[in-house]
DNA sequence: TGAGTTGTTGACTTTTCGGTCCCGAATACC
DNA sequence: GGTATTCGGGACCGAAAAGTCAACAACTCA
């Protein structure tokens, strides 16, 4: 019963997002936020409050947007060998690079900037990554490879796999050679005919 | 043949460093550093010339005293299982979380941070980054249990151990609970009663 | 049609940023 | 002792940061 919005505020999220993305939470401005979204100052505080939460909502959107559809990829039934599964979210992910796409992880990139000093902030992000964690817990259960190992030790890994992809994610973005990142790629391929990783 | 420097101009540096690892390059203000480093703000930039270039004197301070004695654990021989040195550094890595310091690595903050944007830091970052990968190819090549491996494929996983590095200070400094820290490192100890990894 | 409500706009405020500059102080050399 | 030179301190600068506000516009409902 007033005034409708002009600009779709879904649309407007996920132009935040693409921003925070590419420039980081401190790296963008009002200014470049403005711009990316193509609406006015005065229009994106009366529908957002402020920076911080708009980029928790673009925070949620990159979780709908990327990482569910890797953990999808974690969890696919249609690849049974859940081993091969994460070779494959970790192939993807150095194809981006490999592509020239050197935006790296905004989840990633959020654990690195200002998960270190805002809690709220920090604590989508542990959920995000918890979220990851999970993933990759579902495709260790449905390896061969790995059907040896207590539940701990299956904890233990996909720890350690989300980890790497973290550590992987960070290097692409800060522009590490991309021999570097196909390094790890090769490594974990090779543990395909290996026994036990 | 003039007025002498009041202050040591390392001892300045090493100021900054703590500085610059505790807030970040961009969350460190110029009030921040001249505060830490008790000097006012003309004598910084008579010294320095701008905060970029302090940062990096920094930086390569950070080398000497933090990444220098993670790499010579590495590849310390008085140790001679290779692999019992890297579960080492990481143990050591993760101590520190336990202890409570959460400023994590700042090499690998700068990878997260500035690297991304200036190519002077992500030199800088990559040099050092490659020091590591080295010492963990040293540790590698010290490990019985990695003996039968060919030379590449123990470059792989140096290059996965550095990513792996990369990631958990990652997920120190952002918070990540003691228990996802420690999941990481109980699979790498895991792999010692492993045979390849 | 007019009242009420909400969105839009851009000028404005305040704070802080990195960086400059000038002047007084302290030394070395002649 | 005088002079040249560098250092220390802090006032100062323009730019840019995040956030506010008041006037105007567009809609609904009676």
């Amino acid at each position: 019963m007033a005034r409708p919005r002009e600009f779709d505020i879904d649309e407007a999220v996920g132009r935040a997002m693409a921003v925070f993305w590419r420039l980081g939470y401190d790296g963008a401005s009002l200014s470049d936020l403005l711009d990316g979204m193509g609406i006015a100052r005065g229009s994106l505080y009366k529908a957002f409050t402020d920076k911080k939460s708009l980029f928790l909502l673009a925070l949620e959107r990159y979780d709908r947007e990327a990482v569910t559809p890797g953990v999808a990829l974690l969890t696919d039934p249609a690849v049974t060998d859940g081993w091969a599964r994460i070779v494959q979210l970790f192939e993807t992910v150095v194809g981006f690079a490999r592509d020239g796409d050197r935006r790296g992880c905004m989840l990633c990139s959020a654990a690195a900037g200002p998960a270190a000093s805002d809690p709220e902030i920090a604590a989508e992000v542990h959920r995000m990554l918890e979220r990851m964690r999970n993933g990759f817990l579902a495709a260790l259960g449905d390896s061969p490879r790995h059907g040896a190992l207590a539940p701990s030790a299956l904890q233990d890994r996909a720890e350690t796999l989300t980890t790497l992809y973290v550590g992987l994610r960070i290097l692409a973005r800060a522009q590490a050679p991309l021999a570097r990142l196909d390094g790890c790629l090769t490594a974990l391929q090779a543990l395909e005919s290996d026994g036990a990783r």
